[in-house]
DNA sequence: ATTGGTATTGCAAGCGCTACCAACAAAATA
DNA sequence: TATTTTGTTGGTAGCGCTTGCAATACCAAT
C-alpha cells in the first residue's frame, strides 16, 4: 500500500483533461466539443451549454501545441531583441506589446539574441512556429535584411522596430532628427550658440562624411548656432555602467577638455549624465556653465541632479504601430512594404535652465 | 499565368521539411531520422551521418508543438514575474536564467502578471504545457501559495524566487537581513550614531510590532546605535517615478523634515535618491550631515551624485540555485521542499564617506 | 407520401513526432 | 551447423486537436 502510495505520488500529476474526457462528461462527441469550446458556428445552444458546463466543471483548458499542430498555425509571435541593458529604455514599450498581443488571444515569445546570433533566431522561430515576429535588431542591416529574408522564405512575415530607415522593410523607428530639431529649438530659446556633440566614435566617424553631418550643420546654422566639436565615446551600443565609464573616459581627453560649449548634446542619457558629472567635477556648473541634455528619457534620468533636460521616444506608440503592421501581414494582408516614423518629444529638466 | 503567381505569393510560405522529406532524402525511415537528429543510441555511424546530411541540406528542423505532443513534455520553462518596472533591478537575473536554461536546451516563456492574475498565470501554464515555473512572486503570500499547488496539482513543479521566508515551498531568496547587518557595520566605522528608517508604510506598519523591529532594534543596540525613526512612504511595490515622487513627499512631511539621523537607512535605491535630493534642497550636506543607503544596487546609483551606498542583491546567483532546484525536480526528484538563502554584499559609494 | 433543403452532429483522417514492437541481419555462442 | 545474442531498422499506434465529409433529424414544400 505504502509503495503504492510513493508510486501514485511520483506520477507527474493529475490526468489533464482533454476534449475527450468533455465530450463524455457532456454525452455528446468530441468534434462537437472542439466546436463549442471555441464557440464555432454550428452548435445548438443547449448543446454548447451542456458543453461549456462541462468544461468548467472539469476545468478543461486546451492544448496549444496539440491545436497548432492540427492548425499549422501557433498564435506566436515572436518578440526579438537585444540583451536587457540596451534594451531599458524601451521595455515599458515591452510590456505594452505583450498586454496588445494577449488581447488578441495570441502569445509573445521575447528571444533575445546577442549581436553574432541570428541563426539562432531562426532556428527558434522554425522550431516554435511563430506566426510572425517583431524584431528589435541588434545587427548590422545586411545580417538582419538576411534574417529577415529567411523569415519570410518560410512564411513569417517580421516587422522591425527602431532602426534607422531600411527601405524595403515593413519598420516603424522614431524620427531622430526631429528629437534633435527639439533639442536645437529650445537651446536657441536658451540662447545657446555654441555646441558640442557627445556620441559613439563610431558614429561619429560615420558622421563626418554623411548626410546626417550635413543635417546637423544646417540645423546649427539656422539657428545661427556652430559646432563646437564632437566628443566620441570608445565604446557604442551597450547602455549601462560601462558605458558610463567610456563616456567619462572621452570627457577626460584633452580634447574634450578643451570645449567649451554652450550646449553639450549627448547622444542618450548614460552619455549626458556623465557628462554631467565630469563637467561638476572639473569645477564647470551645469546648466550655467555648460547645459546637457541626454536621449532616451530613461527612468532615472529624473534622478540625477542636475535633472536631465531629454528626448522620450514614444516607444509606446511605435510599438503598438508595428503590432498594427504585423496583425495586417498575418491576416494576408500583401501589399508594399510600409513604413513609420513616430514623432518624439522634449522633456526639458534642469540640466538646460539658464 | 499572373494569377497563378500571385496565388503563389500569397501562399504562406515555403514548403517545411518534416522528418518525412528528410527520410526520403536519405533513404531511410522516417523513424531511423527520427532517431538520428536527436542522436539516440542505435543508429549505425553510417545512417546516421547520411541522415544528418540530408537533414542539414534540407534545412529541417523540428517541429516543438508535434515533439511535445508525442512526447508529453515541452521542455517550456515559465519564468513568471511582476511587470517591467518592479522587476527593473532583477533584469539582469533574468537574462541569466534565459542563457541557461537555454544551454539546457529549454525554452523560456516569460509572462509578466499584473498583481491580480493569478489564474491567468495558471491557464497560460497548463494550455503550454510547462514542465515548470520560476516564479517572482506578484501577489499576497496565501494567493502565491495557491498559484503554486494549483501548478503542483498538473504535475508542475515550481521555485519561488525572491520572497520573504515561506516554508512549505521550494524557493530561494537573500538575506536581507544580512544585508542590514553590511550596512550598519559599515555605518558604525563611520561614527553613525542614530539612524533613520524609510520604508513602505505597509512595511513599517508591520514592522513596529514583528520580529524584524525587534531584529533592528538589537542590530541597532549591539553597535550602540539608536532608531531616530520611521519614515513611511506611501506607495509600496512598483519602482520608478512615481515612488520617487511618494518618497519626496514622506521626505517634506513634519514628521520627517523634524528627524535629524547620522544614517537614513531606504529600503530601496529609489527612495534613497529621493531622501538625498530632498535633503539637499533642504540645505543639508550628504553625507557630511546625513549619510544615506539605498538597497538594491540598480544601474543609476553609481550616476547619481553623491553615488549611492547600497546593497547589491546577488540575484544571478539566485536565480541560478533557483534553476538548479527546478532541474532537480523535472528530473523527478521528490524530498522535503528545499530553501536558500543568498548574501548581498554592500557597495561603498559617496552617500556614506564621513 | 415524397422530395429537397437546412441545421446539427458524429466519424475519421491527419498535423509531425516519439516509442513500442516486430523483423531482420550479423556476430557470438554452443 | 544450430542457436542464442546483439545491434540496427521499419512499421505503426497514438499524443490532442481541427475539419471535411457523411449521417441524421427536422421542417417546409411539392
Amino acid at each position: 500500500m505504502a509503495s503504492a502510495g510513493r508510486e501514485r505520488s511520483l506520477k507527474r500529476g493529475a490526468e489533464r483533461i482533454t476534449l475527450d474526457g468533455v465530450a463524455k462528461e457532456a454525452g455528446v462527441s468530441l468534434s462537437t466539443v472542439s466546436r463549442a469550446v471555441r464557440d464555432e458556428y454550428g452548435v445548438s445552444p443547449d448543446v454548447r451549454t451542456r458543453v461549456l458546463r462541462a468544461a468548467r466543471k472539469l476545468n478543461y483548458v486546451p492544448n496549444l501545441q496539440a491545436r497548432s499542430l492540427a492548425l499549422g498555425r501557433t498564435n506566436l509571435i515572436g518578440l526579438v531583441t537585444p540583451p536587457v541593458t540596451v534594451m531599458a529604455p524601451h521595455l515599458t514599450g515591452v510590456a505594452r506589446i505583450e498586454s496588445l498581443i494577449h488581447a488578441e488571444n495570441r502569445r509573445l515569445i521575447h528571444f533575445r539574441y546577442e549581436a553574432g546570433e541570428s541563426d539562432k533566431v531562426v532556428e527558434i522561430a522554425l522550431e516554435q512556429h511563430w506566426d510572425g515576429a517583431l524584431i528589435f535588431p541588434n545587427a548590422p542591416e545586411d545580417v538582419t535584411r538576411k534574417l529577415i529574408a529567411t523569415l519570410a522564405k518560410y512564411g513569417i512575415p517580421s516587422v522591425v522596430l527602431s532602426p534607422p530607415n531600411w527601405a524595403g522593410l515593413d519598420y516603424v523607428t522614431f524620427d531622430r532628427a526631429h528629437g534633435v530639431r527639439l533639442i536645437l529649438d529650445h537651446a536657441a530659446q536658451r540662447g545657446v550658440r555654441t555646441v558640442a556633440v557627445m556620441a559613439a566614435t563610431e558614429e561619429i566617424a560615420v558622421l563626418a562624411n554623411s548626410p546626417k553631418y550635413c543635417f546637423l550643420e544646417i540645423e546649427l546654422q539656422r539657428r545661427g548656432m556652430e559646432l563646437a566639436g564632437l566628443i566620441g565615446v570608445a565604446k557604442s551600443v551597450e547602455l549601462g555602467p560601462e558605458l558610463y565609464v567610456a563616456a567619462c573616459d572621452a570627457m577626460n581627453t584633452p580634447q574634450a577638455r578643451a570645449l567649451r560649449p554652450d550646449l553639450l548634446m549627448a547622444a542618450n542619457d548614460t552619455m549626458a549624465v556623465a557628462a554631467i558629472n565630469c563637467l561638476i567635477d572639473r569645477g564647470l556648473r551645469v546648466p550655467q556653465d555648460v547645459a546637457v541634455t541626454g536621449f532616451d528619457d530613461a527612468e532615472w534620468s529624473r534622478y540625477v541632479r542636475p535633472s536631465l533636460t531629454t528626448v522620450r521616444l514614444a516607444i509606446d506608440e511605435m510599438v503598438e504601430l508595428g503590432w498594427n503592421l504585423l496583425k495586417r501581414r498575418l491576416a494576408g494582408e500583401g501589399g508594399e512594404p510600409q513604413s513609420m516614423l513616430v514623432l518624439p518629444s522634449l522633456v526639458v529638466r534642469q540640466s538646460t535652465e539658464r
